[in-house]
DNA sequence: CTAGGGTTAG
């Protein structure tokens, strides 16, 4: 069989793996099917050991888990683990830091530990990223006081993590048991029964990177001071790899941005200049941002010339779509178009986020056409792939300008094209119903809505449905609204049920202002006909059930629970809060 | 230059 000599090297299609594994769109699922087509081929030669060099290795295996933990997808990465043994491929540190990053990825805060705890009984020792790994994985969930902890005992030499951890976890036993059955083999919880858990065969010293990754948990909770009283901690360190460098820096500067802070953010640029660390394209598109979100466009522009003119880094896409979006910001589409043909002139590819910035531009400023005509020119690049994002900021110019039946039509489109459309598609939707004021739309919308809100279950999952959605506040809100005012009371209960199921507080108020201004003298009309008062006798039980969910005065308070015919109490069923 | 600190769109 000359074929299996064109199995390629290990080395080779595992780069590719690799390089697939952390792109975006598609990139993961490439990666996997890559490596699956690989194997499959391997293993048809009966001699596998004719094709022993393209027996994917620890690095591949590696590679491919990337890909697994980056989809999120517990039952592939356990696949693929688990057949590590028939290559005699060994799982490593690196191997062990994807798992990290994949109990990040499914919200298992509560297995971090007994990664680590296995590793050390395997004998795979941590590599310095591995506690960066964990540093960042706790960061990720919110919990910086364990990464606190975390980052402490390093710095006091403590080999005994384990056990810092699990107290540190003990708190919070509320695991989310549903991927254990999954995770059990990967990650035996068994390991933290009784035994005093195992220690570092070494000592570790916190590294920049690590230091930096814990500020970054104080920026991105808002909390500026201590994200500057941390690049201080840095400054004074001994060693020097633990001194703040460009990234650092541009951390505080971020944090100080995000809380509008700029002369501060400037004065730490010019620290770092003082310093000579180096800032980069990062830096400068971070306060490029803060510019542009104070609405100073104008220091926005000095800064790009002091970037470009003095220091000699050049803007790249990222810098000209937060020029694009500081446009929008100050209603000025035009030059969100100037922009985009400039970036264009200067050979810089736009990007996806690039069309729908643009699009945004015109979809805000009530132009729809020329969102639609974005979107066209978005299609007929190559280079870049629409996705559900534009999709939407093209239903969203429609709706914006209450157009419906175009935004529907969008909408078809979208469905044609292998997209469902998601929460903020029907935010779109719902709020040009109420601009265009067609109610009747809200209750298809909403019939829509409801359906894809049902957990869907596993049996009749024989047609590709849906994606089941949460939806948020806005949409529901502009719903029930829509339906309050246009006396569709029966809808609007099941809205607001709706809406308490998912924890948000309908706002009571407005409802009752709305009830009171619009529909307090409804049915009280003595002049109607026989047959007209029965067609609006189950507009008027909808209505009292509203009233009665309102906490306004009703028929109820009146009259005895018992008159009511026994069959019809689910009618009031949502009201029954 | 793969897991591994800092930027942009709904």
């Amino acid at each position: 069989m000359l074929r299996s000599n064109y199995l390629p090297h290990v080395k080779a299609w595992s780069a590719v793996v690799s390089r697939l594994s952390g792109s975006p769109d598609n990139g993961p699922n490439d990666a996997i099917r890559l490596y699956y087509s690989v194997v499959k081929r391997v293993r048809r030669v009966s001699d596998r050991a004719l094709v022993a060099h393209s027996w994917p290795d620890t690095a591949a295996f590696n590679a491919v888990l990337n890909a697994c933990a980056n989809l999120g997808d517990v039952k592939m990465f356990c696949q693929v683990f688990d057949e590590m043994p028939e290559w005699n491929a060994v799982p490593d540190a690196l191997t062990y830091n994807v798992v990290i990053k994949l109990c990040a990825r499914v919200d298992r805060k509560d297995l971090l530990v007994c990664v680590l705890e296995m590793m050390l009984s395997k004998g795979v020792e941590p590599c310095i990223t591995t506690l960066q790994s964990l540093v960042a994985a706790y960061v990720g969930f919110g919990d910086l006081g364990t990464a606190e902890k975390l980052v402490q005992a390093l710095r006091e030499g403590r080999r005994d993590l384990c056990r810092v951890l699990r107290d540190a976890n003990s708190a919070n036993h509320d695991a989310n048991e549903e991927d254990g059955d999954v995770f059990g083999k990967l990650i035996p919880k068994s390991v933290i029964d009784n035994s005093e858990p195992p220690l570092l065969s070494r000592l570790y010293r916190p590294n920049s990177r690590i230091y930096t990754t814990l500020m970054k948990g104080y920026m991105k909770s808002g909390r500026v001071s201590d994200t500057v009283r941390m690049l201080e901690a840095m400054r004074r360190q001994e060693d020097s790899a633990s001194h703040p460098d460009h990234v650092s820096y541009t951390t505080v500067i971020s944090a100080l941005v995000k809380a509008g802070s700029m002369e501060n953010a400037r004065q730490v640029l010019a620290e770092m200049i003082r310093l000579g660390v180096p800032a980069n394209l990062f830096t400068y598109n971070i306060l490029l941002k803060g510019y542009c979100h104070q609405l100073q466009i104008d220091k926005a522009k000095e800064l790009i010339r002091e970037m470009t003119d003095v220091v000699g880094i050049l803007p790249d896409v990222v810098t000209y779509n937060t020029l694009i979006d500081g446009c929008i910001l100050v209603d000025d589409s035009a030059g969100a178009l100037e922009y985009f043909n400039e970036m264009r002139a200067r050979g810089i590819a736009p990007t996806k986020i690039s069309y729908t910035t643009l699009m945004k531009a015109f979809a805000l400023s009530g132009q729809p056409k020329l969102a639609s005509k974005v979107f066209d020119e978005m299609l007929k690049d190559s280079r870049v792939k629409v996705d559900q994002v534009a999709w939407n900021m093209l239903v969203e110019g429609y709706c914006k300008m209450g157009l419906i039946e175009e935004a529907k039509s969008v909408v078809e489109r979208m469905r044609e094209n292998g997209f469902h459309p998601n929460v903020s598609t029907y935010g779109s939707l719902a709020n040009g119903i109420a601009l265009a004021r067609k109610p009747g739309e809200a209750l298809l919308l909403w019939n829509e809505v409801k359906e894809r809100c049902e957990p869907r279950k596993e049996e009749d999952s024989s047609l590709p449905l849906p994606p089941p959605i949460k939806p948020d506040e806005g949409l529901l809100d502009t719903l029930a609204d829509i339906c309050v005012r246009a006396a569709f009371f029966r809808k609007a209960l099941e809205i607001v049920a709706c809406m308490e199921e998912n924890g948000i507080s309908p706002n009571k108020t407005k409802f009752t202002r709305i009830y009171v201004e619009m529909h307090s003298r409804m049915f009280t009309s003595k002049h109607a006909s026989k047959a007209r008062q029965d067609r609006r006798r189950e507009r008027k039980r909808a209505s009292e059930a509203f009233k009665f969910w309102l906490g306004l005065p009703n028929e109820y308070y009146a009259t005895e629970w018992s008159l009511n015919p026994p069959g019809k109490q689910d009618d009031y069923g949502s009201a029954s809060i």
